[in-house]
RNA sequence: CGGGGCGUGGCUCAGUUUGGUAGAGCGCCACGUUCGGGACGUGGAGGUCGCAGGUUCAAAUCCUGUCGCCCCGACCA
């Protein structure tokens, strides 16, 4: 009874074997970081997953500042006629945008739109900000929400309001807009993999499935626990579409009056969802260190007995000084302390109680793969450190290996049909360049090209769908 | 927008078939005993049964309408 009891550790989540949708459900409660709101699709983000937004924004933020960009506030309102503006803009974001149609109790001349994303309001913005090519570069991004009327909605993986970054620049040439489009992409990558230890593949969308007026949409796809894809930022090089669109015009140095060559970039509270489901197992979420709120939880055992909870207390001190730690002192029983650690998904916890004040030593148990050790108390500081830097580590090279062992390669139709109809996760595979393969692999799989990733690998000669020549090797994959 | 499920204390649900004055477990509050993998005792607070009509002496229960949420698909970060 009790070993049983061990193994499933709480009752309160579904394993993701059972019903990998309902798991999910499960441990965005159980870890606390949202509450359904009574409206559809707007979440309550709770302090638990505030905080983890909190850090990626600031990590993430830094790393853009580093490479000159600089922030910026735009409205959320866009008035209908500058939405028109771009064809193929308008056409991708109108069916779902939110419109403000009264003010008070008076209709509006004009409808507002409520921003699904804020091109337009940037060119409006830059067609009289930009005069000359002193002006340029423009490299600003914006923290903000933005809203998108979405039919069937999740938390943080689909919601009707969002948050986010969205980047967007202005450039002289075609040429320094594309560097800008990939220094971007690489920042994106870099992060997930170092800050969110989820492995992404680099790559460039197709034409079907790029960013509604934009001539080249690049993307970075990571590989969820249950075998689907998740696009976990995008980044858009836009030529000089916008520019001819909305009148972006700047006098070169040659006197001469040109379009400036725009970008934009953008990363989600969706990532929220990429860790949990890259991350996560049956006892709850798991957080990489570098965005865990709590990165050590320490749990008295015993707190009633004289000097353990002063004990606690003073690791805690000690171990503000390299982490961010808390001591969990309520009054719970200590089975239950843990479980609620477990489903927090913080990494680290550091068991303290009388047994161990008089040996003076501690427990440390690592959350991403329960292996406990004894630990002295004058190794703390310095094993804490550590682990934390290990638990990085090994979390981003298991799920590598999560993904290579779901990553399949098919040379024909064939193939393709037993991979996608029988085994999780992403499919290599050749392809054409004609949207018809594309849409007969969509239709009857169900699964999209991800994208044509930049490591090329010639698998073979000819189109997985029709067997004509191939142009460019596709990730394939079933998709959030 | 199609298919399925569901709306009853904070949460999970029973009660609806066969109408008769609102239930359980968990959680919450107080006190005490506990504490190395979701402890226990005693006492306590908390609900116009999603909403609007209708039928009836009487509606959580029957009828009509309506709103919302969850899951699965098609579309999107």
């Amino acid at each position: 009874m009790a070993d049983k009891e061990n193994k499933k550790k709480v009752e309160a989540i579904t394993s993701m074997d059972v019903d990998f949708a309902q798991w999910y459900t499960d441990v965005v409660k159980k870890a606390e970081l949202i509450d359904y709101t009574s409206v559809k699709g707007c979440m309550v983000i709770k302090p638990a997953g505030y905080a983890i937004w909190e850090l990626i924004q600031s990590q993430l933020d830094a790393r853009f500042k580093a490479t000159g960009v600089e922030n910026v506030y735009l409205p959320m309102f866009i008035p209908e006629s500058l939405l028109q503006k771009e064809k193929d803009h308008v056409e991708g974001f109108a069916p779902e945008v939110a419109w403000v149609t009264h003010g008070g109790l008076n209709p509006l001349q004009e409808r507002l739109c409520v921003r699904p994303t804020s091109e337009t309001l940037f060119c409006d913005f830059y067609k009289n900000d930009i005069q000359s090519y002193r002006d340029l570069p423009k490299v600003y991004n914006q923290w903000c929400s933005v809203v998108r009327w979405e039919k069937e909605t999740r938390p943080f993986l689909r919601s009707r309001e969002f948050l986010w970054q969205e980047g967007h620049t202005a450039h002289a040439s075609a040429e320094d807009a594309e560097a800008r489009t990939i220094q971007m992409l690489n920042v994106y990558a870099d992060f997930c993999e170092e800050v969110l230890a989820m492995p992404v593949i680099k790559g460039r969308k197709t034409d079907k499935e790029k960013f509604a007026g934009a001539e080249a949409t690049y993307t970075i796809e990571a590989l969820m626990h249950d075998g689907k894809a998740l696009q976990s930022g995008t980044s858009h090089n836009f030529g000089d579409g916008f520019a001819k669109a909305f009148g972006i015009q700047f006098t070169d140095k040659d006197n001469t009056l040109k379009y400036v060559h725009q970008t934009s970039w953008g990363m989600t509270t969706r990532l929220i969802g990429a860790i949990i489901m890259v991350h996560g197992d049956d006892n709850g979420l798991v957080l990489p260190p570098l965005v865990a709120p709590t990165q050590v939880m320490i749990i008295p055992i015993a707190q009633k007995k004289e000097g353990v909870l002063e004990k606690a207390e003073e690791l805690k001190q000690r171990l503000g000084r390299v982490c961010r730690v808390k001591v969990d002192d309520s009054d719970k029983s200590p089975g239950w302390k843990f479980s609620e650690q477990e489903m927090r998904g913080i990494p680290l916890r550091v068991e303290i109680g009388p047994k161990d004040i008089e040996a003076n030593k501690c427990i440390i148990c690592r959350r991403d793969n329960g292996e406990k050790v004894e630990v002295s108390l004058n190794q703390l500081e310095a094993t804490v450190e550590q682990l934390l830097v290990q638990v990085q580590k090994d979390m981003f090279e298991r799920a590598k290996a999560h993904r290579e062992a779901n990553t399949s390669v098919a040379m024909n139709l064939e193939e393709l049909e037993q991979i996608l109809e029988t085994r999780p996760g992403f499919v290599k595979a050749m392809w054409c360049g004609d949207q018809t393969c594309e849409d007969s692999i969509k239709e009857k799989y169900a699964a999209t090209s991800r994208c044509m990733p930049f490591e090329q690998e010639q698998i073979s000669d000819t189109c997985v769908c029709c067997g004509k020549p191939a142009k460019k090797m596709v990730y394939w994959g079933r998709a959030y």
